[in-house]
DNA sequence: CGATAGCTTGAGCCCTATCAACAGCTGTGG
DNA sequence: CCACAGCTGTTGATAGGGCTCAAGCTATCG
């Protein structure tokens, strides 16, 4: 996975956001930030810790979760290259959860204070921030639904759906088709239900010929069947129906705007 | 329930956020608004709507909630007095969720560019404000955790907990004795159980002595018991240790930074 | 070539949903 | 004043979705 200049994915991920003045994206560009490797299952950030940067995703996949009676675990999001791991860490005294890479990730780390300035001089970047953090809180607002009231089957669905969209949007996935260093496992912990369990429905969305899943990535065959599923409509996610993101050069951005409608986006 | 001159809820909800300045709570003062009285089951915003003013609760309870399935309901939260119910239409096109009456309320309407404005001149108001809608997010994420991992026992004596914290915050609890207008179903559909399941429940905190629970009110016998039950614990409302609300005179403010510990608030 | 991590499968059981019926209370209208 | 409807709470019976425990399988890796 390529990463181009550290801050390209950032500014990427926020112009979905809010479009971006030339001169907001020369204050991210002139960010100071640290850039760090993670191996899979390593902690980046530690839940009730008090960071005081935030976590940039450049590559690779982030997770957080919180700790349920030592045992239990529940992923309360996942983090795409371009998201801002820990905002809330920016205004907040601790964090409430916890970041962990999934698969192995490389990270950015911007410290708050200039982050901050940076906000204070660029009021667009600072409206862009604040609709990503907006944004998060919409799709804890969608899980809540999806895992309240919707059975095993559906909470998968929604995610893949969910995840297939997010990545198209940075340009990692095309055609539906998109690998994901996660376990069985991992899916498990952030629809709430068990491993063992998680795989059934994952066997079952493959017999019914919805999805290609298997170690080297997945691949949606019927986008409109698992929308009906998953109950999925991606308009919670917010993205700006003129996001111009594509990777290599295809008008990927029809797509899109076809996911957002839940229509089968070929 | 008295309401005061009708910002006075706001400031206070804020200042727990984060002190404010005299300025800042002159700012607020200023702001235009129109009061109105909703019935309980009242749709006060619809989902999908774009609105061009903010809710503020002035008295009563207020709900957010999405549908699922036509017949499905899950509630995402729950606003006080204080609250801002919708900040995310705010900056983002269209409410995912529909906010209602939970029993009649009384809330005022702030026009979006009133309170823009405020904000642009306030710095630290809008760093209070920001700070409300981080609370809601790692509220989220709490009641993920708390649906996703925990059994249906837990869930309700987690939101009894976390209402009750809540209540007590701005004055409305006193002595973990509260009244509130719920209906069994609300809670159901807020913990993601069914509503006859959610009665079964209801009855088994009864029974165990941790709640008194009528349609009267709701007073907790044991809160050490039934934080046990809940796993909760207070921290991801991050009310500020020194929030000095007592609404008579009484120093609740102790009982507050206990209930934060999960440890007994008498 | 073991070892570890992840995936798969089976069996039994429990929590919770669903369906159904009834009681209590409130407001309405004749 | 009583009959009635409607909402909320309550209880019982039944069924099903998902959990737990347990074991076998597969693949990658040092």
């Amino acid at each position: 996975m390529e990463i181009g200049r550290p801050y390209s994915r950032l500014i990427h991920r926020l112009e979905a956001c809010r479009p971006l003045l030339p001169e907001d994206r020369q204050h991210i560009a002139d960010l100071p930030l640290t850039v760090a490797n993670f191996g899979a299952g390593q902690e980046i950030v530690r839940q009730d810790d008090a960071p005081t940067r935030c976590t940039v995703v450049l590559s690779g996949i982030l997770s957080a979760h919180k700790r349920v009676d030592r045992a239990q675990r529940q992923i309360t999001s996942f983090f795409l290259p371009g998201d801002i791991a820990d905002l809330s860490a920016l205004y907040l005294p601790a964090l409430d959860y916890g970041v962990t890479a999934v698969g192995s990730a490389v990270v950015a780390f911007v410290p708050h204070n200039a982050l901050q300035s940076a906000m204070d001089r660029a009021p667009t970047l600072t409206e862009a921030v604040w609709r990503q953090s907006l944004i998060q809180a919409a799709t804890f607002r969608e899980w809540l639904a999806t895992i309240g009231r919707r059975d095993a089957l559906s909470r998968v669905a929604h995610l893949v759906c969910e995840i297939a969209v997010r990545l198209q949007a940075v340009g990692l996935a095309r055609d539906l088709r998109f690998s994901i260093p996660w376990t069985q496992t991992d899916i498990a912990d952030a629809c709430g239900i068990s491993n063992v369990h998680a795989n059934r429905v994952v066997q079952k969305l493959r017999r019914r010929g919805l999805v290609e899943w298997n170690t080297q990535g997945i691949s949606i065959l019927d986008w409109s069947g698992l929308v009906a599923v998953g109950g999925f409509s991606a308009e919670y996610l917010a993205l700006a129906p003129s996001l111009s993101l594509a990777p290599v050069g295809k008008p990927i951005e029809m797509r899109l705007r076809d996911a957002g409608q839940a229509t089968p986006p070929a």
